[in-house]
DNA sequence: TTGAAAGCGCTAACAC
DNA sequence: GTGTTAGCGCTTTCAA
């Protein structure tokens, strides 16, 4: 509505496609050129109308970001990849576009699939069934943050749940836990899967299988958590693996309900590192995701793919933080 | 690229507009005229160039939600507020520009001036000062989450901090409570500045002031909530009032690492809600707003602002949740 | 190294 | 109720 290309190559009396190119910096122009153009374009506060930039090079610089709502609201891991990639995406002079959708599958894929955005960043959680044909015939570049069954050849970004789960089988057996349950998650969740299977294989390899009713399910909920605990408390394990922070510290106020304690009565592991395992009474050890990581890693990839450059996917280490809910067996504490 | 309106407009055998109207449900088209182009529309798989639309509209259906980094980082109490705008904006037919920056003048408002979006909806927090003439220089409608000192004449949404500092007050009163010392929030933000005034008025009312050196200030962060405790707990006072939850957490903490415990030894009220105060130890009575409501309230606001009606700033009610970290004094638990 | 010209796909007066 | 006609402001061949 205002001061427009136009104005500014009148105003450096160059032509305007010149001037197009002085501003987006093409290499073709005169540095003398330039300078002047972008002098004038400064001084009369010129900028660039999006709208019409992205109708005329048929990008539009922004990535869609789709959060399952209720995901963002309990869980702070999915805070932390939005930063993440809200900071890469500035870095390469891209906005986002925050979907927190994704659940109704009306609206989203249609305005993503024109003009939206030039290319998609889920958390896979947030998939519905019915998304994921639309995420198909949408040939946007798409990379997945977490893995998801019903797209196994999608470019993803995931933590190494593999190495978690044997990181804590590894943790507990040599504190001398050998009576260890499981609080696995929602067994129709990749990550879920992973990290249960690969503590179950760790402990097995270690020469503690564990038994069948030590091993119960929950859907990552801090509620969860608390209701899986009496399925396995009565067995009376030293040691539980809580598949998540979340559910890690239900199994903490459970504990206490029941008038026990960690770790003097149990040791207790989560998975994620949440900023509120410092918090928590006692203090969780758990397995450091880098969520941060993992949103900056998803605009790479991204960056590459609307680049027409070929990509694969990336799995982001790991790390055990020790704090003070578990302990070796046999030494009391107090 | 692909299907265009003017293949659903010879494909339904009308107009290029007359298909746009159709499909942007404009009154004026016949109804069976209007179902034939929606059908012909789908059935094509036609989906709107949204930079097209744009341009020539002259409009984005976006706005920008402006969010400082660390405040999504640390404080829950933002994911709500994001999650609000979010469904509002959703309802409205907008999209949501996620800027989480905020804090390098640079891009930011040159993007966001011209063509990025159609208002700025921004977490008063997240204001530098540099900012600020950015604002107002764009003419864009902006809604500010919470007040803010350099934009007194803005609109805005807020909390009432001013009833909430006099619940907390009463609460304690009512109690029993006579010694109240205050942790409260940087007193640079009117937010923090309101809590306290009111909290101190209202105990003055209630012939109970407090004296200045039960006064501290923190800066809304667990790590202040501790230190601040340090400087207030020598004078023994029966209750602390700390200006938000993240404080209050930082004072349970300090006061087990003091041998202390709540509420046994000090009731302890917070502020804000967050879902963490139900889970610390003891839970938290504390002040509960509603930023889902805030972040519904600022795009409801922002419809109206942008549809040139006049609007009003917009106050959130609060109210007082009672949990176990306060109890009447002279009455020992356990 | 620069300019001229042709759209990108759509909306919105303005006629009919 | 529907068609005609201009652009919206920019990028991008294609020539020069």
């Amino acid at each position: 509505m205002v001061v427009t290309l136009d104005d500014v190559a009148a105003g450096s009396g160059v032509s305007r496609s010149t001037a197009s190119r002085a501003l987006s910096g093409d290499a073709r122009v005169k540095a003398a050129t330039r300078s002047r153009v972008q002098a004038v374009a400064k001084d009369l506060g010129y900028s660039p109308n999006q709208a019409a930039r992205n109708l005329a090079s048929g990008r539009t610089g922004t990535v869609a970001l789709v959060v399952p709502e209720t995901n963002l609201l309990e869980n702070p891991w999915v805070a932390l990849v939005i930063t993440g990639v809200c900071r890469a995406a500035r870095r390469s002079g891209r906005s986002v576009t925050l979907w927190m959708d994704a659940l109704s599958t009306e609206r989203a894929p249609e305005v993503v699939r024109h003009g939206g955005a030039d290319g998609l960043v889920i958390m896979a959680s947030a998939f519905s069934r019915e998304w994921i044909s639309d995420v198909n015939t949408t040939r946007l570049p798409t990379v997945l943050v977490g893995e998801h069954d019903e797209l196994p050849d999608a470019i993803t970004v995931g933590s190494d749940n593999d190495e978690g789960g044997r990181l804590v089988a590894r943790h507990l057996h040599e504190l001398g836990h050998r009576k260890v349950a499981v609080l696995a998650g929602p067994q129709e969740r990749p990550d879920a899967r992973e990290r249960l299977s690969s503590f179950l294989a760790e402990m097995a390899l270690l020469d503690s299988p564990v038994p069948h009713y030590l091993v119960a399910e929950g859907d990552f909920s801090v509620g969860s958590g608390l209701s899986g605990l009496t399925s396995i408390i009565d067995e009376q394990p030293t040691a539980i693996f809580a598949a998540n922070d979340l559910m890690a510290a239900g199994v903490l106020r459970g504990l206490r309900l029941a008038g026990k304690s960690a770790p003097n009565d149990v040791s207790v592991v989560g998975f994620d590192n949440l900023p509120i395992g410092k918090d928590l009474e006692p203090p969780l050890t758990t397995v450091n995701q880098d969520p941060l990581a993992m949103g900056e890693e998803a605009i790479r990839l991204m960056d590459r793919m609307i680049d027409g450059e070929p990509v694969e996917s990336a799995v982001i280490p790991v790390k055990l933080i020790t704090r003070r809910s578990t302990m070796p067996i046999n030494v009391p504490l107090d």
